[in-house]
DNA sequence: AAATTTAATAGGAAAAAACGATTTATGAAT
DNA sequence: ATTCATAAATCGTTTTTTCCTATTAAATTT
């Protein structure tokens, strides 16, 4: 369908408001011919008579009434949709869909998000919790604004900022021969009774490389699809395993009969970041989040530590 | 404020739901880079991102969207503008300002309305009683669509339809000398007796103007305000007046010790018109509403005459 | 009758919109 | 790794639209 312009549309309210065209160019800022060939165009578009005029006098027809409220409102709302694109969004406000990885998600968001729902209260969170591959298609998608994930990892042309390092500790069995002592080398663990996730998980892959040691996944006896789970497992006696130190700080580990031993590997063994696209439009706010999450983090062990 | 074109808006709204210039730049038949020019000065305009843009990818920002969605619903609100622009009224429906003089008014109305009604259920009628003068000045103003006159009457620049002719009578007290026979000259009224509307009311003028009586005027004993009350005061036995046919046809007449005598001077004494604004948008409507009167009146006369 | 007001119109200048061609960047395929 | 294909941005040009100035024509007022 043919439409007509705003700008029809505005001269036609102006000269059914004052119904004078000289006066409705003048507030329009245009000459009157422009406003009367406006409207003579208005009118032939629309097929209808919007004004009686003679040489004297301008009088709005019936119809040129209703269709100048009608454009009124239209206008209105056009101004309306310019205003809500320039409200100054305050920082971290508004919707955000974050992914988080299972390995990282249950340990950091206890520790975080109510600190960020108090700092920023309109702040609307969507969380998603998968696997890394996963949360990249949905984050390259636009279905995801960011994402929490483990470095090391190839995150293509993604923007990133780390804002947390962390490194393995091995978990035993309480009664486990190895489960007391320093520091621990990954080539005296038993292979054999490793216990690992599923493939998939970035903490297998990056227990694996902080360890050197990739046909020992081979061996592992069994693959599990959560840390809680897995953490059951090695309580029950049935293996050992890899934890990231967030894990070990959390309580459901007080309540089962483990003991943890760090790796002797240098580290940090994995680094903790907020992920977005490129072109992603409000990276600040995400750099915003990434150094609240550093802060939060640090604030939960110093405290945990007195 | 500077307001972004409808154009514009369609474009956003195309691209957000494609999500591809090139489909979106076809869609609304101009060429990509006409597209994305648009999009990037709408963005400019409003001084936001509304799309997050890669060489391969376009995902719209949340705001894209809900301006998009904004966009939509001016775009479908100035649809409907055009279509109601476009709805073909039809005849003689809508709001009808109708003024009519003093002397029509009561005895053409109750004729002529009820026809009116149900023959055009959806007009709606506004009626205005007023003397020729003010009528004219009112529709001039365009705060009246049409009048209802009597004829010879200076017009101006106007257009209008007779609709009806009459002459008038002389209404005597039943008791009066004169009050039997036939056509009587008007130079044979007793001009001393004679009863007239006050200053104004064109049935005045126009009965004077039939008598060749000017000067008469002066020797009027008195200017009624209305038809009715001047009749009232003729059954009285204070005098005589003169009364248009139409009146005289009238149910108040009988009800009153009145004898009329038709005036020997030839007629018609005076027209019934319609008039109008000559750029007036529906004078079609007029003129089948013109039509339409003369057509009840005259059924309404041969119903009367069985 | 002359002057004034006001809408329409004509012609030309300025601005905006659109196009075609090219460039640049990014995935995908070889 | 190189080439190919895709897609958005950009550049220069053409076309279209918009607007302005000046004038005309009609209706009032002086």
């Amino acid at each position: 369908m043919n439409l007509p312009t705003l700008r029809q549309l505005h001269y036609l309210v102006t000269v059914v408001e004052l119904c004078h065209f000289g006066q409705a160019a003048e507030r329009c800022f245009v000459t009157q011919s422009t406003l009367s060939t406006a409207i003579q165009e208005l009118e032939s578009l629309l097929g209808v008579q919007l004004l009686e005029r003679t040489k004297r006098k301008v009088i709005p027809t019936q119809l040129g009434i209703e269709l100048a409220d009608k454009a009124r409102e239209i206008i209105s709302m056009t101004e309306s949709l310019v205003l809500d694109a320039q409200i100054d969004r305050k920082p971290l406000s508004g919707e955000l869909r974050l992914g988080v990885i299972p390995t990282i998600s249950p340990f950091l968001l206890p520790k975080v998000l109510p600190g960020i729902r108090s700092g920023f209260a309109e702040l609307e969170l969507y969380l998603l919790e998968d696997q890394t591959h996963n949360l990249l298609e949905r984050l390259a998608a636009g279905e995801l604004d960011c994402a929490i994930l483990a470095l090391p990892f190839d995150l293509g042309g993604l923007e990133y900022q780390v804002f947390w390092q962390e490194n393995f500790l091995v978990a035993f069995p309480a009664d486990h021969p190895l489960s007391q002592g320093g520091p621990i080398a990954s080539q005296k663990l038993p292979g054999n009774e490793l216990l690992l996730l599923e493939k998939g998980h970035c903490l297998r892959d990056h227990a694996l490389a902080v360890c050197h040691m990739k046909a020992m996944a081979k061996r592992a006896s069994f693959q599990g699809t959560s840390l809680y789970t897995l953490v059951q497992m090695v309580a029950g006696g049935q293996g050992i395993t890899f934890l990231p130190e967030m894990a070990v700080d959390d309580d459901f580990l007080a309540q089962n009969q483990i003991a943890v031993r760090p790796l002797a590997e240098k580290g940090p063994h994995r680094e903790l970041c907020l992920v977005w696209r490129t072109a992603y439009h409000r990276k600040s706010d995400l750099a915003l989040l990434a150094d609240c999450m550093r802060g939060l983090l640090a604030a939960s062990y110093s405290q945990k530590a007195k």
